[in-house]
DNA sequence: CTGAAAGCGCTTACAG
DNA sequence: CTGAAAGCGCTTACAG
């Protein structure tokens, strides 16, 4: 496609001497200038201006960065989500990760910090050494659920600022999450008492995830507590994607196995691969099982039917997130808290609600 | 929520004259065994590796970029796609640009790169200061479309490694980009000659996407040379987005305009929107209008009927203008060329074929 | 208001 | 194989 090994690119690299050469000021002034300092005076501010303007001239941020011990720069870390060949919706919609990340973004340009992203595969052995180059290269880092193991963090949160999503609270990082417990017991009570479901089960997400581990325990001890049985049975264990939602389905009835009546998923994927994989057997959804997720994605409104879940703040999320690193990189604030933000019920028909009134 | 103002972070800055001391060898020696060197023995090379696991140390990238003049970052730069209130479908899916970020992204991991995204609002007159800050930061760019005038890329490119993605050609930048013409003038001929269509349309995206113009004209030279009627009524402009295609039938509509018997839209969000507004006054796809859409995204093939679409070769377009920017920045490469990739035309059933055979 | 100079944390010829 | 030292391109006290 091109010579190789010809020689380097030869982008004039400019530096802020040329410019002080060609306004006839010294480098403190461009600097100055650059950095819209009062101080110079109107005609050397000017001549620098137009110095600047007419070689192009674009500072070096890594040069600023060192100076300034301030790089500008978030490192965000998600894992990348692999389709599990079973559906593709993983890889279609834009699921509840990307919509935090754009949250990140606008909050970070908001205060002249660009975002660094950088995904790890669920297999990555390099995953720590990759995240410490990230690191390198950023103020601070935005971690996503289950990119790191806890150690792990709290390791690097001793070097760096870091706040987790939806991860495990540590010493030195913060972490920042929906509130799980609060809105599982209510659905649960929802679907035990106002819908008189007998029994149920919680289709669980991945069993490392903090979020997971809290939301199960929330429901089974809610529904428990309201007189139902929740089938606790190792079928009900997904993987937080619409294929490990089938496929729990698939094992269970493969398995003989009577489904609950009602079917908590650990989020809207898992629960948008419930839904198909009924449908595919012929069970209606809610008159013969009630469906719920988690999250409230954009698609789960478009469900067939509509999918009642747990709305998380994702835009709040995502700004709370930048918020809280950019203080700690300012260090006005001290890590070793969790920030717990509020989630809503939202009832709509996939639990055998009518959808506009809210209940039967 | 913290303690404002409070004494900066205290993050023990550590450098690598902490892991020297350590270590007890010189700083030269901790660089040599932290770049993977040869020459540091083995005893030296593990009292390091010691140091540095123990202290946690993690490398200054803003140092090392300084020093090596190699940040390893490539900034990715697009237009954020802001939802026109009609419907939310770009909010939704992954589009085109999000595709090809992915790929971007893993490209760049195998040569140790970190991407910088950016998004400017459309609306954003600080487009050119914003983006000339993450030109600060980066080895070099990928600009997406219409995130910049021409003549501004033409000027950032005389500073840094810019590749434009389905951009305007400059002699100092490489664009990349699919084949408009070809596939469009196969996909004109299939309508007109295959199928026997007597009038078409070119449902237009931004009149500032050069990728728009080029299957405009393509699309309606190919049309009336093989005898169909293309009619190029002003209302037949949409901006890329599924309202876009939507109002567009609506104001034909409204203006008592008889519908072209296909109607060929810029890409695929555009035929989404078509296709819902169609839907809505009754009218089915083929039967009445063909549809027929550009990029082949995901959804593509879940609409109803399946949409005949030409398929961009996303992986390569991500990986090559990585690629190609990677040329760029270490020399391998000169600017000022244009590298085009194969499209090609998918038959689905929007058209008026069949779906499974190709054609009715 | 302006400039000379030190320093940010690395890498790498250059000697030894 | 190893270390002392210069240099990468900025910013910012410190003098003037």
């Amino acid at each position: 496609m091109g010579t190789e090994e010809s020689p380097p690119a030869n982008r004039t690299g400019l530096t802020i001497y040329d410019v002080a050469r060609a306004a006839g000021v010294s480098i403190a002034s461009v600097s100055r200038v650059l950095n819209g300092r009062a101080n110079p005076r109107r005609e050397t501010r000017e001549r620098v201006q137009r110095a600047v303007a007419e070689l192009g001239f674009v500072p070096d941020g890594a040069a600023r960065a060192l100076s300034n011990r301030l790089k500008e720069v978030v490192g965000v870390v998600l894992r990348r989500v692999v389709g599990d060949g079973m559906f593709t919706d993983e890889e279609e919609n834009l699921l509840f990760v990307d919509l935090i990340n754009r949250e990140v973004e606008i909050a970070a340009h908001g205060r002249g910090f660009d975002l660094l992203m950088s995904s790890v595969a669920v297999t990555d052995r390099m995953a720590r050494p990759r995240i410490a180059g990230v690191a390198g290269k950023c103020d601070g880092l935005i971690l996503h659920d289950r990119v790191l193991a806890p150690s792990d963090i709290s390791r690097l949160a001793m070097r760096t600022s870091v706040v987790t999503l939806a991860g495990t609270p540590t010493p030195d990082s913060v972490n920042v999450r929906g509130d799980n417990a609060g809105a599982m017991r209510e659905l649960a009570r929802h679907l035990v008492v106002e819908h008189g479901y007998p029994t149920v089960a919680y289709l669980a997400g991945h069993a490392d995830s903090p979020d997971n581990l809290a939301r199960a325990e929330a429901f089974a001890d809610a529904a428990v507590a309201a007189g139902a049985t929740c089938d606790r049975d190792p079928v009900w264990q997904g993987n937080y994607m619409a294929g490990g939602g089938a496929a729990a389905i698939r094992a269970a009835m493969a398995a003989g196995r009577p489904l609950p009546r009602a079917i908590a998923c650990a989020n809207d994927q898992t629960a948008l691969g419930v839904m198909r994989a009924l449908a595919e057997r012929g069970l209606r959804v809610p008159e013969d099982v009630a469906i719920t997720g988690f999250d409230d994605i954009p698609a789960a409104r478009h469900l067939h039917p509509p999918l009642t879940t747990i709305r998380q703040p994702i835009r709040q999320l995502g700004t709370t997130a930048f918020d809280v690193l950019h203080r700690l990189i300012t260090g006005a604030l001290r890590p070793g808290l969790e920030i717990v933000l509020p989630t809503t019920l939202v009832l709509r028909e996939s639990c055998g609600c009518d959808g506009t009134k809210g209940m039967p």
